[in-house]
This record gives C-alpha cells, structure tokens and sequence, in this order.
DNA sequence: CTGTTAGCGCATTCAA
DNA sequence: TTGAATGCGCTAACAG
C-alpha cells in the first residue's frame, strides 16, 4: 500500500505492521519507475560537464552529487567531453528522462540546448557563464576580482614584467579575469607590454600549448612572472 | 504512434510523415519514464565507483560512460566515497531505478550488496575483485605479473635492496601485487628482507602515510630503489 | 498496413 | 481508517 510507504496518509498501526512484513517477505522495491510515471517527478537532476576526469570539475560534480543525494535526489552525471554534438544528445536523453532540472557548466555554446530544457519548464542552473536574457539560475564565481587580486598580487611582490597565458580568452569566465588582471597592472601603473599577452586558441589542446607558451615566456631575457589564466 | 518511433513495424512513407510533422509542431520527446515502465528496461546501468574524483577511477569512469553512451545505455555513476552505507543506499536506489545491471568497483566488503543485486535478477560485473562462488562478471588485471614484471625491472637495473609500500595489503589486487613482486625477488636469489616491506592500514588516510613511509626509507642508508603498489 | 486495447506499478481520487 | 477505481504514457498483442 502506497500510503504506508509514503506516510502521507493515516493507516493504522495494524495495517502498517502487516503491509510492512510482506514487503520484506517478498522483498519488495518500490518502482522508481512508475513512481515517477505517476508523480511527474523522477528525484533525479542532470548534471552537464565538460569532463568529469578533471581535477576541478571532478571535485565539483563530487560535491553537487553528494549534496544532491543527501537531499534524496540523483544526480544524472553527463560528460559532454567539450563537444556541443554530445550535449545535445545529452539534454535530448534528460528531456526523454523527464529530470526535474539541469545543472549545466557549459563551455562551448550551449544557448539552444538551453531553451530547449526550458521550453519543456523544466528548470536549469548556469555555471559560470551567462545568459542574462533567459530566465535560468546564475552561479558565477567573482572572476574580474579573482583576475585583479592575483595580478595585484605579483605586483606586490616587487614583480613589473607579467605574461599572461589565456585559453578560451574570449569566453565569460576567462575575459573576466584577464580584464581584472589587466586593470589590477594599469592601477598599479605599469605598461601594458601586448606581447605579454599570450592566448590559446580554443581548438587547440591546452595542456600541451600552455606549457610550450610558459616555455618560451621563460626564454625571453629578463626577470618574469608568469601569471596563467 | 510507437511504431513510428522505434521502427520495428512496417508503416507507409505517409503515415509516418504526418507522425513525424505532427511530433516536430508539438515538440514531442518521448517519456522513457513510461516506456520503461512498460517494457521493463530501462537503458541505464549503475557504477558504483569508490570516488569519481581521482585520476585512475575518473578514467575508468569516463571510458565507461562513454562505451555505454555509444551503445545507446546511460551510466548512472554513483560516487560511494569507500563508504558500506553509501554504497548500500545507493544499491537500494539502483534497484528502484530497475537498472538494466551494475558494475562495481567496489572498496569494501560489497557481498552482501551484490547478492541483492543477484536475488532481483540484475547482471553484476565485478571490477578488480573476486567474488567466485557469486554467479558474476569479473574484470581483472593481471595483478600478479604486473607486481612480477615491476620488481623484475627494478632488479634488472641493477639495484638489489629494494622496499615495498602497501595499502589494502590484505585485500585481492593488493595481495596478488605484492605475492609477484616477492615471487620476482625469491627467483632472483635476493634475501627478502621483512623489513623491506612496509604496509598501510587501511583506515589510514593513504596518500599521506605512504609519502611518510617513502622519506623514512629514503632516510636509510644505502642505495635503494623504491616500488610502491 | 493500421486502429484499438490492455496493463506495466504506482498515487490519488472517490466511496464506503 | 480503508478498499476500489482511474489514469500517468507507452508498447505489444490483437483485430481489422
């Protein structure tokens, strides 16, 4: 009986006695399934990012899947791998899922995907990147100030000359912080050198291009600090 | 009409055009909910990893994942930080998902958890470690001739007082390790040393212990090489 | 080839 | 307080 499983509803102490030793004796598991056939409601979030075999990302999926499941909600965990084409398959599969909501944390652009999930009412988070236009849930980490701060930092610390080293330099998060670093060295004075200013293209692997830049940085004549976006 | 969707039954081009116009104007996905429900399979398959985050089981996962997704199956990654009782809830909750099957690359002592899993008719793969008289899947690496193979090298290049680190000494991948690297080090007609071999509680927090134990044996005198499993 | 129907397991009515 | 009936959206079986 649903009502003893729920307790949502008076049942005498009888009933649940007896509803209660059937269910052990045949070993019953509530369906899931038809529940939420049933509810509407399926208990469960998709949760989009780039990879989750990533020291960041990792950690924040690990804890949006713990706070999630202590809250009795799954956590559908969806690694796009940075392609739009897989996102997409993604948000159809959680659309045919029927997930309370989405937790996204896109990096390629994923606005159509977006209205998509919307357009269906179900609710979506943004992490770190911006649509003001569309009504979604916002969680941004204060980038310019985090640019400014550790630009400020180095100067501090008697450094003058400062490379930068940016990859999706013209994406939301990055350009935050490359503007507070930027701001944070004319504050203080201090030419802006262009060719300190060092980006990644976005096709290319990051990992390896920013080593071989810090590289070359080092090369150049000249005490420097390096300063990676 | 589901015969148009899933293709298994003959239809004329001009019925399943007006389907097809008619799912398009209504932005129709279908609900796997219901379909589950209905044909009692549901295209997803638990994993239950010890922690997601961290490198070698964030590969193991992403490679999962991406295998199931291109077979048209969802992963349910279930993150049982090396806790029995996440691990069980989770199992719990899996079991009310009516998962297609689980794969489990479990820490603990899970026997109890699969056999529920078993008892309901869900098909278990083990990852790196045995449960034999359980009728499941294993996945096991060769751990013996990989911990031969290791100090074999080591011996190879010359060194002969070589240490052994261990954390789960006790426990299948571990042992296996250890039995080949000691086997590796009898053959070569090299004294086993008892004090050579340094093993970890399991309750203790690994990382730092075995960096403490590496300094204490770097301490000693003489040249040795150092072989952590 | 196509329309109709029953039932998957549950939660929510409405009666009793 | 409890039993019975309905329908969530789908697919498989059965007619047509």
């Amino acid at each position: 009986m649903s009502r003893v499983i729920n307790g949502n509803y008076p049942v005498s102490d009888d009933l649940r006695g007896r509803v209660q030793q059937a269910m052990e004796q045949l070993e019953y598991h509530p369906n899931a399934i038809a529940r939420g056939l049933r509810r509407q409601q399926t208990q469960s979030i998709g949760v989009l990012i780039p990879q989750v075999n990533d020291s960041y990302l990792g950690m924040f999926s690990h804890i949006v899947e713990k706070t999630l499941f202590a809250h009795h909600y799954r956590a559908l965990l969806c690694s796009t791998e940075e392609s739009l084409e897989k996102e997409t398959a993604y948000i159809e599969s959680l659309l045919q899922q029927r997930v309370d909501g989405v937790i996204m944390f896109p990096r390629a652009h994923s606005r159509q995907n977006v209205e998509r999930l919307l357009k269906q009412d179900i609710p979506v988070v943004m992490i770190e990147r911006k649509l003001p236009d569309l009504p979604v849930h916002h969680v941004l980490v204060k980038n310019y100030e985090g640019g400014y701060i550790g630009m400020r930092h180095l100067i501090d610390l008697g450094h003058r000359n400062i490379a930068l080293i940016a990859a999706y330099f013209e994406t939301y998060p990055i350009s935050e912080r490359i503007q507070g670093a930027l701001d944070a060295k004319r504050d203080a004075g201090i030419v802006l050198n262009p060719e300190d200013f060092l980006s990644i293209k976005s096709e290319e692997r990051r990992f390896e291009i920013g080593y071989r830049l810090a590289v070359e940085i080092l090369k150049r004549p000249h005490d420097r600090a390096r300063f990676s976006l």
